[in-house]
RNA sequence: GCUCGUAUAGUGUAGUGGCCCAUCAUGAAGGAUUCUCAUUCCUUCGACCCGGAUUCAAAUUCCGGUACGAGCACCA
């Protein structure tokens, strides 16, 4: 035995080395390379809305890798098309503010690319003088052939001379948008076709689709794609961690072919596969937007929408969402999520806080008869005593309970007493709880009509009902006692969040 | 068509050759507490895509299928 270990300890010492424990990984997994303080990283959304449930995923992600490695987060507005996907003027105020709500800080910086077009010229001159690039003057179709067939395009042996003639012919008006475009040159014999002599800026026409940003308008008639334009703004900014969908990953290549070309090191990169909701399906920033300006949607906060803001408006909490992404980790698998899932963690984070209300859908008025009290004080919270008490007016003897509930004869009032129902009148037959007949939820003759609005099947339902008396301030979660949790949106008016 | 990626319970997720007849959460079912169909607590259910190979040992490595997703835009 001596022997084997004196053996093992010349020729694989690491085998008597005592295995640790394995423990399962909570939270995010390991960021490669991350060293604390010094890490940077960024989420970078076209400003053509405002931010999406999606979005919260990259937002949620990013800045708790950034905040785990005392880091820095940059919030970019990748605002470089003005025709297809046009910024929205209205999400650039909108966007760092739902940003702030939703992961707990301010970004550490803003960056807008459309004011960052003169760095991206430098780039783009200097790729053109050192050869790497150049001038494309081919149609999109006929270069398609040249790509598919890996034949290099004509323009591609252009002098740098020449080269940049043509590039000033692309920036003075000689060239409308279509006539050229800057391709980075990289090897028309790569197997992946997406990386073969990528584009890298083209032309849009500003006169017609300006520029929404102040002192952007017109101003350019060139403008960069999202390969070039977000490799050099990484460069330039430092970013050392790029983390974001698999969509992307052919972006990862080509930006990092443009890197090698710059003598430039790529950042570490992550991914995430596709996320879908089993009850929202698909959805786009441009058909929201489109389906808003056509009157389908009340805004971009309508609670049917799978917008942060209507998220909010439904009172779904900052903190469950950073929760639930998450959980959802940083896998490349393409997933289907529930809301359920999302709502379960909502619930964790409201039910303590949550004071206690009564709404009776479908009202139905009922005089008691017997021995009954001017009013009935019952707990804010089961929980915790010190919310306080509500107070029930009974004056006029009478209570509202839901029509459904009125069905039954022998039911009991909640924290009040036991009824027998017949009609409109209920005998009060006892205050004590005597059997386990079920219980149900009532309030006093005097409380107000009011309004709860859900959303079922992608469709707005508002039922009518009668509100217990309060004066919770706008924006309260509350939970309507055998209902479920919900946001009091005005006085009279109740958005349910979830059961 | 070419290229890239992914495949663990209903849904997510942990797991990088032995600790795994597989973790945690959610879900479902049952139960306890509770004057809410809420909260909290307990119990139970349920999975390594298929086929080969390497190895004493494979969820984990390799090869081949299959399925799903993405890129090949003068969108981001």
């Amino acid at each position: 035995m001596d022997a084997l270990i004196e053996i093992l300890q010349n020729e694989a010492p690491h085998l008597l080395l005592k295995r640790e424990k394995k423990e399962r990984r909570t939270g995010l997994p390991e960021l490669a390379n991350a060293v604390k303080g010094k890490v940077v990283l960024r989420f970078a959304p076209n400003p053509n809305g405002p931010l999406s449930f999606g979005h919260a995923r990259g937002l949620v992600i990013n800045s708790t890798y950034a905040k785990q490695w005392d880091g820095e987060l940059i919030l970019r507005f990748d605002d470089t098309d003005t025709t297809v996907k046009p910024p929205l003027p209205s999400a650039y105020k909108q966007i760092p503010q739902e940003a702030e709500w939703l992961i707990g800080f301010k970004p550490h910086r803003i960056v807008f690319a459309s004011e960052r077009i003169a760095h991206y010229y430098e780039h783009a001159v200097l790729m053109l003088n050192r050869g790497f690039g150049y001038v494309c003057q081919c149609s999109g179709e006929a270069f398609k052939v040249f790509r598919e067939s890996k034949t290099e395009c004509p323009c591609r042996n252009n002098s740098v001379e020449i080269n940049i003639e043509l590039w000033n012919k692309m920036n003075d008006g000689t060239f409308v948008p279509g006539d050229a475009v800057v391709r980075v040159k990289t090897d028309m014999e790569l197997k992946n076709p997406a990386l073969r002599d990528w584009p890298a800026l083209r032309m849009q026409d500003t006169e017609k689709h300006p520029h929404p940003r102040e002192g952007i308008g017109s101003k350019y008639k060139v403008w960069p794609l999202l390969d070039f334009q977000s490799a050099v703004e990484d460069y330039l900014q430092g970013v050392t961690h790029i983390i974001r969908g698999k969509d992307l990953m052919d972006s990862t290549r080509k930006q990092t072919l443009l890197y090698q070309h710059f003598g430039w090191k790529y950042p570490e990169t992550m991914y995430w596969g596709r996320v879908k909701v089993h009850e929202w399906g698909g959805f786009s920033t441009s058909q929201m937007r489109r389906d808003i300006e056509a009157g389908l949607f009340e805004g971009w906060n309508d609670p049917r929408l799978p917008t942060l803001s209507a998220l909010k408006e439904r009172g779904i909490t900052a903190s469950a969402l950073r929760h639930f992404w998450v959980e959802l980790g940083v896998t490349q698998k393409d997933i289907s999520v529930p809301l359920s899932s999302l709502y379960s963690h909502n619930t964790k984070v409201i039910d303590a806080t949550a004071p206690r209300i009564s709404f009776v859908k479908n009202p139905v008025k009922i005089s008691l008869q017997g021995d009954c009290p001017d009013n009935i004080s019952i707990a804010t919270h089961p929980n915790d005593k010190s919310m306080g008490q509500r107070v029930f007016n009974l004056n006029d003897n009478s209570v509202y309970i839901s029509a459904e509930d009125a069905n039954q004869t022998d039911t009991r009032l909640k924290d009040f007493c036991n009824i027998s129902i017949d009609g409109s009148i209920a005998q009060i037959t006892s205050t004590e709880r005597i059997d386990k007949r079920s219980i149900i939820h009532w309030v006093g003759s005097n409380c107000e009509d009011a309004e709860l609005v859900m959303v079922e099947d992608g469709k707005l339902v508002s039922t009518q009902g009668k509100l217990e008396n309060h004066d919770y301030p706008i924006g309260t979660a509350v939970q309507m006692e055998r209902i479920g949790y919900g946001i009091i949106v005005a006085k009279n008016k109740i958005v349910f969040t979830h059961n």
